[in-house]
RNA sequence: GCGUUCGUAGCUCAGUUGAAUAGAGCGUUGCCCUCCGAAGGCAAAGGCCGCGGGUUUGAAUCCCGCCGAGCGCACCA
């Protein structure tokens, strides 16, 4: 608002500018070629923006540009300093800002007039052969916040987690599963020593009480076969052991208030037959063809480094095809935009699946791949590297140590680009590091004065008790019949404040359109951080009426914004008390 | 070797399509509670923006080369 006023007048001054001759050789001007900015230092103004990039079209210097501008715009309002024309905002507008969060409440900040789409969000799609690393706890936090983000731009959004059910690990499963119940049983056995053999197996821990599990609801099983494990169908044990990973893993996900709209087994896809109709497809397409017993894709035709094996030279299927049906799928089922979270550790993927997309005839710009860094984990100062099955801390044992909402935003506060290092130690012995904790003491804060304003006084030296400074009706219609007109702006600290209300709009957007749900983070740390100043320059409560009412209502706009980033976009929760 | 993501303050990281004095948190040092939550605020110190070229009126940002780190490079999933 404060903004599109800003840039609105700039271009209007421009466009007069240039009627009148004033620009030099500029003709025309494209509006939204230029960019209002914060300043860097304050004191330039709220806004500011640089005409320099008009310096090549007019022929004449940026400050002459910028000076020729000022005599069409309200110099209470607007200095020049260079090419910068900077703008200070009157307090009219700024209480307007306090008036827009008001109205709008939960919907403040959700853009207009957007182009939105119908999108489904994959992520995590993790092996249902064991519980989640916390690896895993980056793509849940950063695709459950990108989805309540997505979806509050305006887009329609579906979360599916893909399982990846189907082929040679479940096999590896169901193994391990029968040497742990052959170890419950009391037999001697052992996975193998060797490495390479081990490979074959999930040595972990987290299949004995799944063995007990199965033990105690298979006695009768057991009795038939008289206990050796053996006899038993492999698929049993490989379908106990999967469902069981699948409970654990989704019980930890609804406790990270991480909720999928579907779970999409490949097993599934396998069995529907839209594996094979795809391989099909692609055979039609000419671009399979046969060497060394196995079919390949010729996906090099696409852009990829190299052609791909999509049926093994024993018959089964790869990864790979699996990948591309179910692929092919989602936009079969109608999905204007596939959104992917992967590891950065698949990133040789990403040319394979787009040219298959493309070799099928879809359009493969239709599937954005965002691809995260590694999670490191840090203990006792030392990095530990996450490999697939070694040094493996679950996310549920980080959770336990940190909670969910600092699992949350830890996991998603920085850049998917640069590697996460998760210092365990200091999550969990030093909370004041934490800035969750500061954002929500923040939001607390804030909630405490606004009871403060409607409780009674008790004079500290006297005993003398007061009447409240607002009554509870009072507070409420203040702010729910609130005008613009109805406050008087006074201080500096809030105008900082106030704008930085305002950028929450820009960060919603850009966020969105860049999937870059870090910049919520640090714009709501930014906001906490700006409402602890304002708390310790002003007192809110006093006794000069209009300051206090003016007040309050900034107050209760930092917690309303607060309030919203935190709960509706980031997944985390806002306390009124701590 | 090829591909890819990085390299910015002691540490962890921001830095929009190039532009005003390169920013924040933590840590360090010094201040601020008779009064709405000191889990807070204010201030200071701390930088060849990995190195070297190039483009530009102007480069942390764009281009090239080099050095260093992570992750890939299966008829595994």
């Amino acid at each position: 608002m404060i903004k599109d006023y800003f840039i609105n007048s700039i271009e209007k001054a421009l466009e007069n500018a240039i009627k009148d001759g004033k620009l030099g050789q500029m003709t025309e001007y494209t509006r939204g070629t230029l960019v209002p900015e914060r300043p860097k230092n304050a004191d330039f103004g709220d806004y500011a923006v640089n005409v320099s990039s008009l310096a090549r079209y007019a022929r004449i210097a940026p400050v002459q540009i910028a000076n020729a501008l000022l005599e069409y715009l309200d110099k209470a309002q607007y200095t020049v300093v260079g090419g910068f024309i900077n703008f200070k905002a009157d307090k009219k507008l700024l209480a307007e800002l306090i008036e827009e969060v008001f109205n709008k409440n939960k919907d403040f900040g959700k853009p207009e007039n957007v182009k939105t789409e119908k999108i489904i969000l994959e992520y995590i799609s993790a092996n249902p052969t064991g519980p989640f690393h916390i690896g895993h706890g980056r793509w849940a936090a950063m695709g459950s916040v990108l989805a309540n983000l997505l979806k509050f731009y305006g887009h329609e959004v579906y979360q599916e987690f893909y399982i990846n059910d189907a082929g040679s690990q479940i096999q590896k499963l169901g193994k391990s599963l029968a040497i742990r119940i052959r170890q419950e049983l009391g037999e001697n056995v052992d996975f193998p020593t060797d490495e390479t053999e081990r490979k074959n197996f999930y040595p972990g821990d987290y299949l004995i009480p799944v063995a007990k599990d199965f033990i105690s609801s298979h006695k009768e099983l057991l009795a038939e076969v008289q206990n050796d494990v053996s006899k038993i169908d492999l698929s049993v044990l490989c379908d106990f052991a999967k469902e069981y990973e699948e409970k654990v893993q989704r019980e930890l996900l609804d406790r990270l208030r991480v909720k999928f709209d579907n779970f999409y087994s490949e097993l599934t896809l396998h069995q529907s037959g839209k594996v094979s109709e795809c391989v099909e497809k692609l055979k039609k397409s000419g671009k399979i063809y046969e060497k060394d017993g196995a079919q390949w894709f010729k996906s090099s035709d696409y852009g990829d480094d190299q052609d791909r094996v999509i049926k093994k030279a024993d018959g089964s299927n790869t990864y790979l095809t699996a990948d591309i049906a179910y692929h092919a799928d989602k936009l079969n089922r109608g999905f204007d935009r596939m959104i992917d979270i992967w590891g950065a550790d698949h990133h040789g993927y990403v040319a394979r699946v787009k040219a298959s997309l493309e070799a099928l005839g879809y359009d493969p710009n239709k599937l954005e791949i965002l691809l995260g860094q590694l999670v490191n984990l840090v203990i006792n100062g030392n990095e530990v590297r996450m490999g697939k099955r070694k040094n493996m801390v679950t996310l549920e044992d980080l959770v336990d140590e940190v909670g969910v909402d600092a699992t949350r935003f830890w996991m998603s506060m920085r850049n998917i680009d640069t590697t996460l290092d998760f210092d365990i130690e200091l999550a969990k012995t030093n909370t004041d590091e934490n800035p969750v904790f500061y954002v929500q003491y923040a939001h607390a804060r804030a909630c405490s004065i606004l009871r403060h304003v409607v409780s009674e006084r008790t004079n500290i030296e006297t005993g003398e008790k007061s009447p409240a400074p607002m009554s509870e009706d009072e507070l409420n219609s203040f702010i729910s019949g609130f005008k613009a007109s109805d406050v008087i702006l006074t201080v500096e600290t809030a105008r900082k404040l106030i704008l930085k209300l305002e950028e929450y709009k820009s960060v919603i957007k850009n966020s969105a359109e860049t999937r870059q749900i870090y910049t919520i983070c640090r714009y709501v740390q930014e906001l906490a951080s700006e409402f602890h100043s304002f708390y310790n320059a002003n007192r809110v409560i006093s006794d000069d009426k209009e300051m206090m009412k003016a007040r309050v209502a900034i107050v209760w706009a930092v917690k309303t914004v607060i309030k919203n980033a935190l709960e509706n976009i980031l997944g985390v929760t806002a306390p009124e008390k701590m």
